[in-house]
RNA sequence: GGGCGAGUGGCGGAAUCGGUAUACGCGACAGACUUAAAAUCUGUUGGUCUAAACAACCUUGCGGGUUCAAGUCCCGCCUCGCCUACCA
């Protein structure tokens, strides 16, 4: 018998894609389209490891997958090659990154051919080709028309090492994102592309995108829009004004002082000569920290300017403060602080002894805490109250329903009492003794008296309502006695006791109001009732709110603002291995667009890449190349680079049309093949997948494209690690290269399908190195099952219902899981369809088994393709396994002549019974059966049978007994 | 601090609608073949109890709840992971 040899068939089948260009696709097709890719690769010097493949493999199984479904599969390749690691290795050797590129790139090809990937190569895309990058060049001047790209001057992240600005987006954690070295703050004039204008339509859109919910959730708070005022404050005795943004203007009232980030461009002129100094100081420290610093220490710090404000609400005047908690970057940089709202201001404020006020009032909240006595309680909103008593320090619990007032002493317990408080709540309240009799009675807006009723009359405490403490009426007696029906099993607790009852942790809020009640936490940072707040008092403060913008807009003084967390985008790098920026200045300085007919503006060869503190590129050494000549003027080009991004912001588009010259891509065929049917990746979370779907919208505005969300579903798959669960890389010395499994003799479907059966695609893993061996001992099963087949020579018995079964059922349950990227259990269910197939015993030559065994082929060429190609012409077929189709399922065949019916009593699987399938069909003859098992009746006997449930289609048979 | 996930055998994981928990694979153990090893094939493999089997009981992070029935639904908690972080 042949033996299976991977290495044999994979070269042998990949020369005939190869040949016969066998995945090239074009429009012209009366097919469903579609257009399935991975996020392309940066393709480094050191090659692929396993743990990079993955998306490769996901890919490949899909676009194959709906290439037998007969689709018009387009699946293209290409490389993300502008970037650091390549200039850096050019600085270190000397190569142009041109040379290097293209070396890396073909290796890559090689080793991507070398899984069988099923890629149309006509679509290769390199985005350092100038033919590519002259479109991304030709972008810049469309955005720059449309005031979608500027020049702004501001303080940047500078990466000291790599010697260039950075987005936002690059920073991780006061880091870059490249080398890992502390970013900057650097004055600089940069290139911004203007994503804020689409930020509305990017945040409102993601609901509708058929994303991982984490992407979307990552790109929303990436986007992070906040609704809220803004409001001018007056420089006392000046014409100035400082802007502010809050999202709580309801809080005016309570704003005591001002507080202008350390970069405010406004302080020089509020500090006066006692003040300077120290303000200066203060801001030229604060400046000088780097992000890391600054996150380390959360201490407050600041300085007063010596200036006041005054409150435009209260008209009184406030101090006006500079301190490095608040942001220049964020609103408008300064802020009112509301210490009795605010954690930041309060910490501020206490510790610079700054003056507290109060004007929201938390009202009673009416979140349901835990049930008191099933559904009928649930329904009515009911919470936790503590009643304080001042003379002893100790408290009560109380249970308190919203409407009308009364309360439910649910509460109180000695320390060594195992009762539960709620237990004790549920049967009080449920044998309607009589003792759920606090009453509140409303005297004030917003106070309350707590009677206690009869039994209860006559003590003298304190309720805790609206974070307020109350004196109760009466005041006859300090203890509660032990022989009071209410209180009988209530014991006073002091305030530590109560904060660490482990049977009080569900009262969260209840807790906190507490707290605040005692001094304990002063800042309510949620919603209430307005006081001190003149003609706002009593109302809800999200009514306020409303009230106090519009209030404020009357006087001019402010207006309602929407304030996002994301900034423009900052594309400009000081670097050389980059799409040149599309830009001249003439002698005055002025920025022009190098005319679309000057384009591309290429790279030119230079000798010297090394990056200085400049902040111009190694480019602004090539005087030659500086010169530009544009309508007859001689100018000076932009040696900034253009941030690697916009490279692939527009690449998925490009495939469409990979070789146009003409324009960027041609209208008819982008609307052809995209959106992208799927996308798959594992990285770019918000970054790379925000600005495909700015460019995306943008194009839309322009007329370039007729759908404004590039992607219409993303899988986000999960990493595979080195099998100590570390993430591989080459530092680490833990890469495992796909290419030495295929040579170790595994071959490349075995290694594809392995990864795909590992776990859920979605999840990481560690890559086990003896899991490969049972993938490959499957794939062996397989290709020996079929050779056994060809190799026998008698003609076979009857058809046999067993393998019918089994087949149909693999299809169903293999086309199931391809449809939900449900990988692993795909490769799981062909595993036990090759283990039956062995089961069942060949019995010799019969179209049944010729059948089973092409469909077994044709399931299992999205993950082994090699395999199945070579075993498909084996059993005789000269048309290509992927032009062969997908097998259906008939689900006449799934079912057996015998099935186990599943006896249970009180829901404990108590009997199974081997029972002919039409027998399902009589419920009563089934139930007589089922209580006739000798186990069953071991188990219903002398037992009063209140119910029996009966599930067909599960074959279960539930007997209750009492 | 905030947001989002996840928690099931020795391990990776399965259970799609609430209906037989532990599919499939790895590992381990036993056997066949072999001079031997590898490869291959055939079994066994959650725990307690047991010499073994049957039966019983326990078991999906913990505590409650709903239900005839809960890994799955509800409430509360714990742990881990990722993201984010003085965003006013």
């Amino acid at each position: 018998m042949k033996r299976y040899n991977p290495q044999e068939i994979e070269a042998k089948w990949q020369k005939v894609w190869d040949d016969t260009k066998a995945f090239e696709v074009d429009e012209k097709s009366s097919k469903l389209k579609s257009y399935i890719a991975e996020m392309f690769p940066y393709p480094s010097g050191y090659g692929l490891h396993v743990g990079h493949v993955r998306n490769f493999m996901i890919v490949d199984a899909i676009a194959r997958f709906y290439r037998q479904l007969g689709h018009n599969v387009m699946r293209p390749f290409g490389y993300d090659t502008f970037g650091l690691p390549a200039e850096n290795y050019a600085i270190k050797t000397g190569l142009p990154p041109q040379e290097t590129t293209l070396t890396n790139i073909n290796h890559f090809r090689e080793q991507f051919k070398r899984m069988g990937m099923a890629v149309d190569w006509s679509r290769e895309i390199n985005t350092s080709d100038p033919e590519y990058y002259r479109w991304t060049q030709w972008i810049f001047t469309r955005l720059y028309e449309k005031g979608l790209a500027y020049q702004a001057e501001n303080l940047q992240w500078w990466c000291p090492h790599d010697k260039t600005v950075l987005a936002n987006e690059q920073v991780e954690g006061g880091k870059c994102w490249r080398c890992g070295n502390e970013v900057k703050k650097k004055r600089m004039k940069q290139w911004f592309f203007k994503i804020t204008a689409y930020a509305d339509e990017l945040l409102d859109e993601i609901d509708n995108l058929d994303w991982p919910e984490k992407i979307k959730t990552m790109q929303r708070n990436w986007i992070g829009r906040s609704q809220g005022a803004e409001i001018k404050f007056v420089v006392k005795n000046t014409m100035r004004e400082i802007s502010v943004f809050t999202t709580r203007p309801d809080t005016i009232f309570g704003a005591t002082f001002m507080v202008l980030a350390p970069e405010h461009p406004l302080i020089n002129e509020l500090v006066n000569s006692k003040t300077r100094a120290a303000v200066n100081n203060y801001c030229e420290t604060a400046m000088r920290k780097t992000e890391v610093e600054r996150q380390e220490n959360r201490e407050k710090t600041g300085v007063f300017t010596g200036s006041y404000a005054i409150n435009p609400a209260t008209g009184e005047e406030i101090p006006i403060w500079v301190a490095d908690y608040v942001l220049s970057t964020y609103g408008e940089g300064a802020i009112m602080a509301v210490p009795a709202h605010d954690e930041r201001d309060y910490e501020f404020a206490t510790k610079f002894s700054l003056p507290i006020k109060e004007v929201v009032k938390p009202h009673f909240i009416d979140s349901v805490n835990t049930p008191i006595d099933g559904k009928e309680w649930k329904e009515r909103r009911a919470c936790i109250a503590i009643v304080h008593d001042p003379k002893t320090d100790k408290y009560l619990c109380v249970e308190w329903l919203k409407q009308p007032w009364t309360a439910f002493v649910i509460g109180g317990m000695e320390p060594e009492d195992d009762g539960d408080i709620i237990k004790t709540a549920e049967r009080e309240v449920h044998e309607e003794t009589g003792y759920r009799n606090l009453k509140f009675k409303q005297v004030l807006p917003g106070e309350v008296v707590v009677e206690f009723y009869a039994q209860h009359k006559g003590i003298n405490r304190r309720a805790l309502y609206n974070g307020v403490l109350f004196e109760l009426v009466d005041d006859e007696r300090d203890e509660l006695s032990a022989d009071e029906e209410a209180t009988q099993r209530a014991v006073w607790l002091n305030y530590d006791q109560i904060m660490n009852e482990p049977r009080m942790t569900g009262f969260k809020d209840q807790i906190l109001y507490l707290e605040r009640a005692l001094g304990q936490n002063l800042v309510w940072t949620g919603e209430g009732d307005m006081i001190n707040s003149g003609q706002f008092d009593g109302m809800e403060s999200a009514e306020a709110s409303e009230e106090i913008v519009a209030w404020l807009e009357e006087q001019g003084v402010g207006k309602s603002k929407v304030t996002y967390r994301m900034r423009d985008w900052l594309i400009s790098r000081q670097r050389y291995w980059g799409c040149p920026i599309p830009i001249a200045y003439d002698a005055a300085g002025k920025a022009h667009l190098i005319p679309n007919d000057q384009l591309p503006v290429l790279l030119p060869k230079i000798t010297d890449y090394q990056p200085d503190d400049s902040g111009r590129s190694a480019l602004a050494k090539d005087k030659d190349w500086l010169k530009v000549t544009i309508d007859g003027e001689e100018m000076t080009r932009e040696t900034d680079t253009m941030d690697g991004y916009a490279c692939s912001s527009w690449y998925l588009l490009r495939y469409a049309d990979p070789q146009n010259v003409e324009e960027a891509w041609s209208k008819s065929k982008v609307d052809y093949w995209n959106p992208v049917d799927f996308y798959v990746g594992g990285d770019h979370a918000v970054a790379h997948l925000l600005y495909v779907r700015f460019w995306c919208k943008f194009f839309a505005d322009e007329g370039l494209l007729s759908f404004r969300e590039p992607v219409k579903r993303l899988l986000y798959n999960g990493y595979i690690n080195a099998p100590d669960g570390k993430k591989m890389s080459k530092s680490k010395g833990n890469v495992i290269d796909p290419i030495d499994i295929i040579d170790q003799g595994y071959g490349a479907d075995a290694l594809r399908t392995y990864e795909l059966f590992i776990g859920p695609y979605e999840l990481d893993a560690a890559w086990d190195p003896r899991g490969i061996g049972g993938v490959y001992r499957f794939l062996n099963r397989a290709w020996t099952v079929v050779q056994e087949y060809l190799e026998a020579n008698e003609k076979g018995g009857d058809d046999s219902a067993a393998l019918m079964r089994a087949q149909h059922s693999a299809v169903k349950r293999v086309t199931e899981d391809m449809y939900r990227n449900s990988f692993n259990t795909a490769v799981a269910a062909l595993m036990e369809y090759v283990n039956e197939l062995y089961k069942l015993k060949l019995d010799g030559f019969n179209p049944q088994w010729q059948e089973a065994l092409e469909v077994l082929v044709k399931l299992l060429a999205p993950f082994a393709p090699h395999l199945a190609c070579e075993l498909f012409e084996q059993l005789g077929h000269e048309e290509r396994i992927e032009d062969a189709g997908w097998p259906e399922w008939d689900d006449k065949y799934l079912v057996a002549d015998e099935v186990e019916l599943v006896v249970q009593v009180n829901g404990k699987v108590r009997a199974k019974i081997m029972m002919a399938a039409d027998e399902l069909e009589n419920e009563t003859v089934v139930l007589e059966i089922a209580k006739g098992q000798e186990n069953v009746q071991a188990f219903i006997n002398g037992k009063q049978i209140i119910k029996t449930i009966y599930v067909k289609k599960n074959r279960l048979v539930n007997i209750v007994v009492k």
